[in-house]
DNA sequence: CCCATAAAATTGATATATCAACTATTGATA
DNA sequence: TATCAATAGTTGATATATCAATTTTATGGG
């Protein structure tokens, strides 16, 4: 990192992809479903969650890449908006099964082509190859750092 | 977004590579500097700032790809840390030029080799060309959806 | 069966991000 | 030159991340 052009600081490369994700996922959904206030990461996990029978916090953790403390606050915030459940799990009284209501089911429903346009639009451009290479790339600078 | 393994999320995927990176840094500094602590992000902006001869607050905003509120803030922690000092702009009341204190140059000096050693350990066994196509894809990212 | 240890979730402390609202100042222009 | 828009920075509200500590419950080995 000494003296790099900011264009070779990769982690600035990477951490501004990702915003500016983020940002245009919220654009589209505030232009789509004005007055609906979902975040990208909660829209996230609602979408893993709706996606398996059941799965507890631990594993809600582990299919969005979060840590299970996030989990843990942002699922209030999700079960405050009435879009997941916690509910008990038969033989295991420490965890939680989460599910989707039938509002947050329906919720998943209407986003899904949303999010696919806004992925869509992400990778518009991007080659088969390049995204290959990209997978490639990020999976090797992951297992060199984990 | 509609059920895709979690490899080809893309944003999962540069998510967790991000996050790794910082947690890799966070390990190396505390190895080599118990009782130091800094943060990643911390860490860029003072490198940043170390780089130029001076720059005000919204520079340093753009050299670091973050927003202008988050530099306010992380600003006033390093101020207090006693790295950085915000000094009058002659002709311009409304800004602040931002400089490192003896302390915080110090400071960078001595996190150089920690940051590129972290950088080389993230690449290694990235070829050039890969480096190159990662460069290239993410740029097409990123103005795809800004 | 007991106990040590592990696992699931929560909580607290702190840092950061985002967006909007706001203050103070500057600059352009009518 | 009076005014109004733009700019630099701050602040508030809210969401998220990280790590450590804590609580509750499970479980495996003696």
């Amino acid at each position: 990192m000494n003296d790099l052009a900011l264009e070779d600081v990769y982690v600035y490369l990477l951490e501004r992809t990702i915003r500016e994700i983020k940002r245009d996922f919220n654009r589209r959904l505030k232009a789509a479903f004005p007055g609906l206030t979902i975040t990208s990461d909660q829209w996230v996990i609602l979408k893993r969650i709706s996606e398996r029978e059941s799965l507890n916090q631990r594993e809600v953790a582990a299919v969005t890449g979060k840590d299970p403390a996030s989990i843990t606050r942002t699922l209030d915030l999700l079960a405050k908006k009435n879009w997941v459940e916690r509910q008990d799990v038969p033989g295991d009284r420490r965890a939680y099964q989460v599910v989707l209501t039938a509002e947050g089911q329906e919720l998943v429903e209407q986003l899904i082509p949303l999010a696919q346009a806004t992925r869509e639009a992400g990778l518009a451009n991007v080659t088969a190859e390049e995204f290959e290479s990209l997978k490639t790339v990020l999976n090797k600078i992951y297992s060199n750092v984990s």
